[in-house]
RNA sequence: GGAGAGAUGGCAGAGCGGUCGAAUGCGGCGGUCUUGAAAACCGUUGACUCACAAGGUCCGGGGGUUCGAAUCCCUCUCUCUCCGCCA
């Protein structure tokens, strides 16, 4: 069974009302300040917030043009009807031929219609979500903030490797066979590193569930409406791996299909806040990644992660975010990782993001810091996107804000663990783990 | 992959091509009654566009027939049943 092409993502652009990331209101409105927060994210094209305003303009003119036409058809054919019950034939052929004249403007408005309709989705879907006014100025990582850094660096051994030495010196990770079976970057975890996977997503589901969050196991391919509708497309599509044939793509991270549950959903506010968990696969292509930082397992296509998600009240969603960093600096501090907390500057931030941090741990073998988490508000960007809504207590329409965060990535976490816990007789593995691998020790 | 049936409002479920944005039931909300609750009765209850109203749009998606489509036709997707294949 194969699926159409372009069929999911008319779903979305099909409506009138589109899938603004931005609402359109809020342009016209505040278009100087708009322009200036894009400024911000670094974003170079501020020109198409006029280019939106105007497509929105002429698309008004042009509906407001069919409605009144339509108006009259409907009126007229309901009057034909009347007069088709009471006999008077002729009247009613005289109607018909009304109604045939304006019909012959109808089909070019609608035309128009469609296509201003169209060119406005193209635009506005190229704008990225603006930034918080937390969000400091910036391009680069090193206009990151940080905002907090705890642990404790430890004192390497003499003679201590980095991970990739001990990969293979406990033979836990197998990256030539998992190349060989599919390509670089897709590792073969093996005896000990896979039971140390295993036992580091269970562990951290727990930790998740523990706190609230309702786990899920979600499909690891999805459509384009959903890859739409979290803001992977048009944004990255050049980075998830797509299934042609059948037009599904290769999640990136669970967040695509968890969130995508709520897609199209009006909530109850009573339900919110909804916190959910899942584990899955994540895979990336990372086309244009190369040097140093892809070596073991720094960087792969493939990888294992613990994704929280929440959907919440719009005026709750700070809170919220400050409590989803919380919940994961515990974790890495139940880990006895050194972390920082980063504030992402503006031109560091995500595409659908409103403000982010970043959680890193200090990889003691490499010297370096290695991104673990990234955890972001959304605000409504997303839910926006996903038309995914509550009823307020004065009834009113009001999107939900949505958020998310790893909890955690696998990957660069074993990648520390291994660094910074290597002994002479082993590496030795935090307490929490204990119960999950069966032993305190690799 | 093959054959058949289906997709309607929060849910269930009607709907001769015109009077259908849609019967009815449940649920929700408001009220009467009650010390309170239940029951009963009465009323109310989809979304989008739109400053408001008017108007317009939406009965899985897209297209067609017609003056007029939830209703007819084509097509896609999905669901269910049976067969085939399969972890």
């Amino acid at each position: 069974m194969k699926a159409c092409g372009h069929h999911a993502a008319k779903l979305i652009f099909a409506r009138n009302t589109g899938p603004y990331m931005l609402p359109l209101n809020v342009l016209r409105n505040n278009t100087a300040e708009v322009k200036r927060k894009l400024a911000v994210k670094q974003f170079k094209q501020p020109e198409l917030v006029d280019r939106i305003i105007a497509l929105d303009d002429d698309r008004k003119k042009f509906q407001a043009e069919f409605d009144t036409t339509q108006a009259k058809v409907n009126a007229a054919s309901k009057e034909i009807g009347k007069l088709m019950a009471q006999g008077r034939k002729e009247e009613a052929e005289a109607q018909k031929a009304a109604v045939g004249e304006w019909k012959l403007t109808l089909d070019p408005l609608k035309e128009k219609m469609a296509q201003v309709e169209k060119e406005l989705q193209d635009v506005l879907v190229l704008l990225p979500n603006l930034p918080s006014n937390k969000v400091p100025e910036g391009r680069t990582p090193e206009d990151n903030l940080v905002v907090r850094e705890g642990g404790e660096i430890p004192a390497l051994p003499v003679g201590a490797v980095p991970h990739w030495d001990l990969i293979k010196q406990y033979d836990l990770v197998d990256f030539e066979t998992g190349a060989k079976i599919t390509g670089s970057g897709f590792p073969l975890y093996k005896g000990k590193g896979a039971k140390l996977q295993r036992s580091l997503v269970q562990y951290f589901l727990d930790y998740n569930t523990a706190a609230g969050y309702t786990e899920y196991i979600p499909p690891f391919m999805v459509n384009e409406a959903s890859a739409f509708a979290t803001g992977q497309l048009p944004d990255k599509e050049g980075q998830m791996y797509h299934a042609t044939e059948d037009n599904f793509y290769l999640i990136p991270t669970a967040e695509v299909p968890v969130t995508n549950i709520y897609r199209d959903t009006i909530v109850k506010q009573e339900e919110l806040p909804i916190k959910m968990t899942a584990y899955s696969p994540c895979f990336r292509r990372e086309a244009g990644s190369f040097g140093k930082d892809v070596r073991g397992l720094n960087r792969v296509h493939q990888f294992e992660k613990v994704e929280i998600i929440q959907i919440v009240e719009p005026e709750k969603s700070a809170a919220v975010l400050d409590e989803m960093v919380e919940h994961v600096e515990k974790l890495l501090q139940a880990l006895a990782l050194p972390y920082r907390i980063l504030l992402l500057c503006g031109g560091d931030m995500g595409f659908t993001s409103a403000i982010t941090y970043d959680f890193e741990v200090f990889s003691a073998a490499q010297q370096r810091w290695l991104e673990v988490s990234s955890v972001s508000n959304f605000e409504s960007y997303q839910t926006n996107r996903l038309k995914c809504r509550f009823k307020d207590a004065e009834g009113k329409m009001q999107f939900t804000h949505s958020l998310n965060g790893s909890s955690l990535a696998l990957p660069r976490i074993v990648a520390c663990l291994l660094e910074n816990n290597q002994t002479e007789k082993g590496i030795v593995l935090p307490e929490v783990l204990h119960k999950y691998f069966g032993s305190n020790m690799i």
